[in-house]
DNA sequence: ACTTACGGTAAGTGACGGCTTACGCAGAGC
DNA sequence: GCTCTGCGTAAGCCGTCACTTACCGTAAGT
């Protein structure tokens, strides 16, 4: 559950990963289409979209011979999830601290 | 701009560095405090609190000898508009082959 | 002043991760 | 069937980064 989060953190927590994704704004592209405009080679790429479909990042389908990587939006709502939750409970703790203190302001 | 979600999501990328973010919510917390929580030594917590700081995703106070840390909210929030940015422009592109795809229906 | 608690930094080590080259396999076209 | 293009994977190298121990400065207590 959160630990697909991590995952999916641990995922965008390298530069050309996020290059990669980058690349994919817009159009779905070939590997060496993504490669082209990346300064990695090709192997290193694919290498990437590995680690970025096990993330959900990215979806990939053939065509002919080639194969088609998209965005892929879980992975990103993921990330969402993850910082909404940190959010609310950062929220919470702040009321619960506003309360305490306003507590200790009745008493004196 | 972009370059400063680029390192949160840096920082973010460290299941330790995470771990110390969630250890931090609800109430802020010394170094010591921190470091108890999780099974790498002391210092080792302080050069990634340096990390998170930088980033935005924590500060600190001094009170006395203690340091206190506690969550950042700028951090997340340069990640929510970096996250929001990319669906943005995800789903205009979505929405542009939409159109694409309508216009040459309408030609057939 | 001495001691004690707390925390940042230096130095050194080990491992993990990203990159490259080389290879193998599948599909399309001649 | 042969070739050519596109892609994934193996093997290996190298840099980086997270971690440890040791040390030093600082603030508070006695």
């Amino acid at each position: 559950m959160t630990a697909y989060a991590e995952q999916v953190l641990d995922a965008l927590g390298d530069p050309t990963r996020r290059a990669v994704l980058k690349r994919l704004r817009g159009r779905a592209r070939s590997v060496t289409d993504i490669a082209a405009g990346l300064e990695v080679s090709r192997p290193a790429v694919s290498q990437h979209l590995k680690i970025l479909k096990a993330a959900r990042l990215v979806t990939d389908r053939a065509e002919g011979t080639r194969r088609v990587y998209a965005l892929d939006t879980r992975g990103l709502e993921a990330v969402r999830r993850w910082l909404d939750g940190f959010w609310d409970e950062t929220l919470a703790a702040f009321k619960e601290a506003a309360e305490r203190e306003a507590a200790k302001e009745r008493k004196t």
